[in-house]
RNA sequence: GCGCCCGUAGCUCAGUGGAUUAGAGCAUCUGUCUUCGGAACAGAGGGUCGGCGGUUCGAAUCCGUCCGGGCGUACCA
């Protein structure tokens, strides 16, 4: 609807004027009408006239060209011009689906990205949550989503936590690893993170341990390379990150995101990437520094960072540019996207700028999107010195003992609610800058919150099975001033996710939810449905909106109860 | 120092390809109420959009500058 109008427009100016321009319809105030443009003002200089002028003798020509799909044209303020939709045009509008804008597109989503050996905290929920609503919004747009997850197996924290494991089992001894009193998933995963921070302890405040976690650091390479499966330690190392692994499944099966198609080690992407540095010395573009194999960032504007450390280790920057190329490899994307923190957005566009060197169109393909810190309320950063993190399942915890306030008769039921609302308050704010976590208040159940939507999704469920009939709107309906803004609202879910997609911005489909749900709640509170005269109208307005709203809330990863 | 990001109501945030009266939620106060499920609806108070300057008919939005905060700045990720 929007397009047709917009081209429409841009011929009407055409004619009577005789200029090219492109139109883009706003969404004003209801009050001022349906779609608005401020093409009269952009005209002005350009025509010679007063916005005014240009706007009343567009109208005028509007008015007597768009007969089917606007009832009224007006020109407001300055030279606004407001059009306000008939009623065929509003209900022809609930049939509109969101655009294919990415059809048929070959998509790699990289995300999450856990490290084993260490916890999940707020951060990797957030990233989690975040990184599959972008994926399911692709989707939807069309495009062949692969999603992929990337973690570090090896690396220095690797080696402190290795370290610390064997202080504590007293030497490399498997058989006491086995026999350490540990069930679940989450009890492992709790024993090793409190490892890490022993490792890591011991490597900032000791000498003598510091060397010797380096030296671990890189008998957990070696393992790799030599493939060992069998020496004591590397048994330790196998079983450990395949306890992390076991967490990591544990965790994205009870936030309920999507799987994930592939797992991408670092200790399988290092080869690669050294392989490729190696290559890129003698292409002239790592080059020897110090002992180090560096690329000189400066150049470019941008910092000089090591590849290779003067151990002959990789680091970061090579460990994905290993991934990059393996994730090419495996999927022959069109299109990468990577969701990280934005701490590392310096990292990431030098590692781009090496792949452009050797292969333009794959760093073209690939966009880094960023988001901020999980940090705690007066916006005070969580560390584990102070001991104020957040673990990522205690956050899900909180939120459910509140949930079970509300309602503890059904455990499945209650884990949607839980849920959908800690997922809808981590994405209803715009990616990129911190969030601001507060335990007590942050996870609401009213107001715009996650339950809010899911409980305005329940209601009309509620409503619909009482209808029991067949809920379409005919074609030729006229509307009341309460349905007509239920309608115009429902109208604008195609816009909204369009612009999602192309932004790759959830929270656009947060913000639009809630006005439509206050938008219902409105109509709802005021208009009967049942045992009305307009019963079949209004039932399949009831119909229109639950559709849209739970397909707005599957984009998100929220479920929709029926009942709640 | 240099680079990037951020600063909108008491708190947490939308709005930033300029445009009709700057919007929500929470908190505070007041109404609706024997509910087609009140996790709701109606309303009130609360804002020099960090400061100053510039561009423009028009700036929270663009440009400059200053203040405040964050991140990055070679062998961590």
């Amino acid at each position: 609807m929007k397009d047709v109008l917009e081209q429409k427009i841009a011929q009407v100016c055409n004619e009577l004027f005789g200029v090219e321009v492109g139109i883009e319809l706003t969404r004003p105030e209801e009050q001022f009408g349906d779609f608005a443009t401020n093409v009269a003002l952009q005209l002005s200089k350009q025509v010679g006239k007063n916005p005014r002028e240009i706007g009343e003798a567009l109208a005028v020509k509007l008015r007597e060209t768009l007969t089917q799909e606007v009832s009224d044209v007006s020109v407001a303020g300055p030279g606004f011009i407001n059009l306000r939709l008939t009623d065929m045009a509003l209900v022809t509008g609930l049939k509109a689906q969101p655009a294919k804008g990415l059809d048929g597109q070959n998509v790699v989503a990289e995300y999450s990205d856990p490290n084993p050996f260490k916890a999940l905290h707020a951060g990797h929920l957030y990233t989690s949550v975040v990184g599959d609503s972008i994926a399911n919004l692709m989707e939807q747009a069309g495009a062949t989503v692969h999603r992929v997850n990337f973690g570090g197996d090896v690396g220095l924290h690797v080696g402190k936590t290795m370290w610390a494991i064997i202080q504590e089992l007293g030497s490399e001894d498997i058989e006491a690893l086995l026999t350490v009193d540990l069930d679940s998933p989450e009890e492992r995963a709790a024993w090793l993170s409190q490892r890490y921070v022993e490792g890591n302890n011991a490597y900032e405040n000791d000498e003598g341990s510091k060397v010797e976690i380096v030296e671990y650091n890189k008998r957990v390479y070696q393992l790799h390379t030599e493939d060992d499966h069998d020496a004591p330690f590397a048994q330790i190392y196998w079983t450990c990150r395949q306890w992390s692994y076991d967490y990591f499944q544990y965790f994205y099966e009870t936030i309920n995101i999507k799987p994930f198609e592939k797992y991408y080690p670092e200790s399988s992407t290092s080869g690669i990437g050294i392989a490729k540095a190696t290559e890129l010395i003698d292409k002239g573009i790592l080059q020897d520094s110090d002992g180090a194999v560096v690329f000189k960032g400066e150049d470019y504007g941008l910092h000089t960072r090591v590849f290779l450390t003067s151990e002959g280790l990789p680091t970061y920057e090579t460990k994905d540019l290993g991934l990059i190329i393996a994730k090419y490899e495996d999927f022959k994307f069109d299109k990468s996207v990577i969701i990280t923190g934005n701490d590392i957005i310096e990292y990431m566009k030098v590692v781009l700028k090496v792949v452009e060197q050797f292969a333009p169109e794959l760093s073209a393909a690939t966009k880094h999107l960023t988001h901020g810190l999980v940090k705690l309320e007066g916006g005070e950063k969580m560390s584990s010195r102070k001991g104020n993190t957040l673990g990522a399942l205690e956050i899900i915890d909180s939120a459910a003992k509140a949930a079970k306030e509300i309602n503890n008769d059904d455990q499945a039921k209650q884990e949607d609610i839980t849920l959908g609302a800690v997922k809808y308050a981590f994405l209803k704010q715009r990616m990129g800058g911190d969030i601001i976590y507060d335990p007590k208040e942050s996870v609401s159940l009213e107001g715009n919150s996650g339950p809010y939507l899911q409980y305005a999704h329940a209601r009309a469920r509620s409503i619909l099975r009482k209808g029991n009939n067949v809920n379409v709107v005919a074609e030729d309906a006229l509307l009341e001033e309460g349905e007509r803004s239920l309608v115009r609202k429902i109208g604008e879910y195609t816009e909204v996710i369009d612009k999602a997609v192309n932004d790759l911005m959830p929270h656009h489909v947060c913000t639009y939810l809630y006005e439509l749900a206050q938008t219902f709640n409105r109509f709802y509170e005021h208009n009967r449905v049942i045992d009305d005269p307009r019963q079949t109208l209004r039932l399949g307005l009831v119909q229109s909106y639950a559709d849209t709203l739970k397909s707005g809330l599957s984009l998100l990863g929220i479920a929709a109860p029926e009942q709640m």
